[in-house]
DNA sequence: GGTTAGCACTCGACGTGCGAGAGTGCTAAC
DNA sequence: GTTAGCACTCTCGCACGTCGAGTGCTAACC
């Protein structure tokens, strides 16, 4: 697609103004606006061709013009300023981001409000570990003679825990033994190989007649179950309501339901290859209650075995350029802060683009 | 407030018929609805009455009437039908409830989903401990030269746990001398103990240059300061848009805004002193934002320590009976999913009123 | 005294028509 | 290639008239 100068200057026009007033631009409003000094019929000319392109269209004869997703998908791609923050903007960030160390959902949560906050669009944040993920270590705590506290830590680095109450006495021994055969048997190994067959053997092995050995294969089970799903956030789903694309109630409720449902999150588009961010307009998305809104996503990465996502909902008229600036930023913060350093830099660098 | 039989009759009439419908209900249809066999003339007489009382009223001159905040509160107090659930659905509760014995947010958040699900308004779910928490013993788990875990167990009977990667090498001698030292000065005290002095103080004790002492006394206060903040879930928002006073944007933005503020919820009302249930209409809500709306929330208690409440909020209009049923029940299963039972029972008896 | 039929009245919902305003496309001149 | 002028189109807001639902009131009835 090649476009004259002149043809660029006004798609960039018409944009930047969409994006700000939601209003369809007329040609007289850009004529003035933009430094040139041609007439309003030239300029009508020129959106006529951009029109043509596909790049713009009327909502009705006698409106002014508004970018189609085509339109968008050129000033993503070609023509959106790249702004950098200002330093109090990054500052905020890396303030709000380095607080505290916390459980990684609570920084997700953290993380997710701060990009709602920055953006004033809905944002959504999502951790998954790449790889199958086994238990690396057993560790049984013995408390008093009817309770006791298993950790488990797990292959990704994160360590689980649960305390057990009994109806009935235990042997300090009988935990101690069941350590060393639990370390010896279940780790290194994936859910699905947790069989009943193996539980049943350890349970001889240490002649437990109490379902001691149960318990703990079950609480295995059941971390390992839930590393394989995804933990997801949703924040500031009401800022959608600042953008009168969705004063249409059935349109904003349809996102809403859609956005509240974690399992759809986590479908959501992801950067693809060694990309850091991916902006998906209108259509371009897969989901059909996505289809008139536009989705900015981008990749964090913690460790070795996880990574997530971290983006932004909005409507088609999205102010493209901010929101993937800021997301950029906390992105890397992010990914700054789960890799184990304790401090952020002073910047992070600023934003490329694919 | 002493009604007579036939006018307790039609405000209940106008009360179920308008929740259903939300729509002005008028004499002809309640005439015809109700069994008496009275004209819609004497009916409209009895209506002006219950409309001088200020139990109904007119949206406008020639509409049917609708109730009043004060006409709910009766219905609520002294009319409203006490239906059972039927098996299925207290079977469906069950067996939701009793799926995954897991961490309490977890259950929590499925909780308020399933709330949420089986009234179709939003709900919300919260846990805080009543005393101040306190923790009662430390682990440490020496895993290999340049790491360990941290395992707390709290007065409340949660476990947290935390590893530690360090840029060097520690003495599995130290970690044992700080077990020993810490299980004799941070337990049973408060968050504001732990102050400065104590640290250093334990610093020395050990001999540790490397602040490991200040990490493990960083976790203790993390986690006795993270115990004192509210738990709270929120689910099914996008459930108020089906109800036809919310098709007013800013009015549903607004409640939207207030419920996905933590903060906020853990100031919703509470039932007092020993009831089990408490059910706000309209302007008794202290919050401005939920004065044209109501809230039925319910407390289940968990172990000693910790207690909970789950609620729905909904418009004033809101089917008050159906929702306190389903309420009752699964606080109920609650209670006795977290008091550690391990399994529900059959009935959990059936909802009572204040 | 409570109940009922009849009737005039009120008010919102809905459809229609009209004028104003904004912005366009086209044509002819520069 | 650019510009001024003009007719055209379409939306938006407003006013108006009609329709229907439901009421309050009055007078008659049991």
């Amino acid at each position: 697609m090649e476009l004259g100068e002149r043809k660029k200057r006004i798609l960039r026009t018409v944009i930047d103004q969409y994006v700000k007033t939601a209003e369809p631009v007329g040609s007289k409003a850009i004529a003035t606006m933009i430094g040139l000094s041609v007439s309003s019929a030239t300029i009508r000319n020129e959106m006529a061709e951009l029109e043509s392109l596909g790049l713009l269209e009327q909502p009705h004869t006698s409106a002014g013009r508004i970018p189609t997703c085509m339109g968008y998908r050129i000033y993503v791609n070609e023509l959106m300023a790249r702004p950098h923050l200002t330093v109090e903007e990054s500052q905020a960030i890396n303030q709000a981001l380095s607080v505290r160390i916390q459980q990684l959902d609570k920084i997700l949560a953290d993380a997710g409000r701060l990009t709602s906050q920055l953006t004033s669009y809905p944002a959504y944040a999502l951790a998954s570990s790449a790889g199958a993920v086994t238990i690396m270590r057993f560790d049984i705590i013995y408390v008093n003679p009817d309770s006791f506290i298993i950790v488990v830590m797990l292959s990704n680095k994160t360590v689980k825990n649960k305390l057990v109450n009994l109806p009935f006495q235990v042997e300090q021994s009988l935990l101690t033994k069941l350590t060393t055969l639990f370390n010896a048997s279940f780790t290194n190994i994936t859910e699905e190989l947790i069989t009943p067959a193996l539980i049943k053997s350890t349970e001889r092995a240490v002649d437990d007649r109490d379902g001691i050995t149960a318990v703990i294969a079950g609480f295995a089970i059941e971390v390992l179950y839930g590393a394989k799903t995804h933990e997801t956030h949703m924040t500031g789903a009401s800022n959608l309501f600042e953008y009168p694309e969705y004063r249409d109630i059935d349109k904003a409720q349809r996102l809403l339901r859609y956005l509240s449902d974690n399992n759809e999150l986590a479908r959501l588009p992801a950067p693809e290859g060694a990309t850091e961010m991916k902006i998906t307009i209108g259509p371009e998305n897969l989901a059909e209650e996505l289809r008139d809104s536009s989705v900015v996503v981008a990749r964090y990465t913690a460790g070795d075995d996880m990574q997530g996502l971290i983006g932004v909902v909005g409507p088609t008229r999205m102010d493209y350029s901010k929101v993937a600036a800021r997301l950029s930023y906390i992105a890397r913060g992010l990914s700054w802060l789960l890799s184990g350093s304790i401090k952020l830099p002073d910047a992070l660098g600023q934003y490329d683009e694919d």
